[in-house]
DNA sequence: AAGTGTCTGGGTCAATTGACCCATACGACT
DNA sequence: AGTCGTATGGGTCAATTGACCCAGACACTT
């Protein structure tokens, strides 16, 4: 009599099996493609490891908890950002065309795929109840204001003008009104009235800049 | 003997009945603290019951379902924003002075109670998987469009001016800043870049004005 | 080919949560 | 004082979720 716990040898569907680094690397762009797409509440283990075709001891294999993965997707996200803020960023022509065409492809970008960007803040939400949650969202807000400090320090230098008011307050105004408009735009879809506030924030930054 | 079903008739601690018109709005008010206090997601039915003193059985008995309490509370919101924007305006001095003054004011209040002011966000990412809860959502961020509105064209009455830039428009500006700002701000709580922020905004407004 | 450590399948477990039910106690009205 | 509709207490129930465990399958190395 065979022992009680061998399992019955019938054979199985073909198993991929990778490496850890592998696994966790598809767990975290699992991670990021739920959170994008349904949210951080939807964000469970079991939809994660689904999204990734993986198992959820798979999951546990590769993390010690559910608060581990989410902390590597912020800063996934924060690697990213970079990328996407330079894209469709173009120093030619004089301040104005620098300047709005870049707020419009900012805009554009966040119009195309909201949730993308909004992910930060439902994870600063999140991160009021989950500490360790704290430092990856702070690290990400920071990187945004930083990336834009870039922007306008760029734009200036390649148009040869210069900020009157200082640039870490004109990043802040960038990045808090982009964020406050896609945030009601979600509600209220309304893309008009937001490109009109794009224009309207242009000219906040134009008045605020004179030739060096 | 006595039916099976009887419960024993010991002394029970005094009971508060209430009339369900009462109770419903105990538990209104309830839900709104502890969305206040602990966000959305920690907005569970027993936290709201516990909060407001009331067993789960009131809960039910007063409410079809969490979500018809949720969306309650967001048009308790609503009502309550024309108060809270209203105060702290004033309509004495220049244009300059009442700009500046309001906008600060408004700032004052988000930053001395942030969530209270953000809880419209955090439900608004809830109504992406609660069809129910988004038409009180887009009445709450119309209402703050519409109190941003009537405050633009009271100061510009008051100080006898006209904006260059549709009024819509510039509320929309003001509302996303402010929101993006206190966004940030809870995450980073710098306190001092925020009012720097909304130095410039104020700017922004100021050079979309012009005497009548 | 045996040995060894890594990876996976398929469960379990306790906690939490929204919803719900029924018998009973209350109290306004008659 | 009796009646009847309303409010309440204290449970139950199924579903979901994060965490976890164990035996076995696999792929290297030697």
């Amino acid at each position: 009599m065979p022992p009680a716990t061998r399992r019955s040898p019938a054979r199985r569907a073909p198993v991929v099996r990778k490496p850890l680094a592998d696994r966790r690397e598809d767990l975290v762009e699992a991670a990021l493609r739920v959170l994008v797409r349904d949210g951080v509440a939807a964000a469970t283990t079991r939809a994660i490891v689904a999204e990734a075709g993986a198992s959820l001891s798979a999951f546990h294999y590769c993390f010690d908890s559910r608060e581990e993965l989410l902390v590597l997707a912020a800063e996934r996200i924060t690697d990213r950002t970079v990328d996407h803020v330079r894209e469709g960023f173009s120093a030619d022509g004089d301040l104005r065309t620098v300047v709005v065409g870049a707020l419009t492809a900012l805009w554009e970008r966040l119009e195309a795929d909201p949730h993308r960007e909004l992910i930060g803040y439902e994870l600063s939400h999140h991160a009021r109840h989950r500490p360790e949650l704290r430092p990856a969202v702070a690290r990400l807000f920071r990187h945004y204001l930083d990336v834009h400090e870039q922007f306008l320090a760029d734009g200036a230098a390649a148009a040869g003008f210069t900020w009157t008011t200082p640039v870490p307050v004109l990043a802040r105004l960038i990045n808090s009104t982009l964020d406050g408009l896609a945030l009601t735009w979600l509600v209220d879809r309304d893309g008009e009235a937001a490109r009109e506030v794009i224009g309207a924030l242009a000219d906040a930054l134009l008045a605020a800049a004179r030739p060096a």
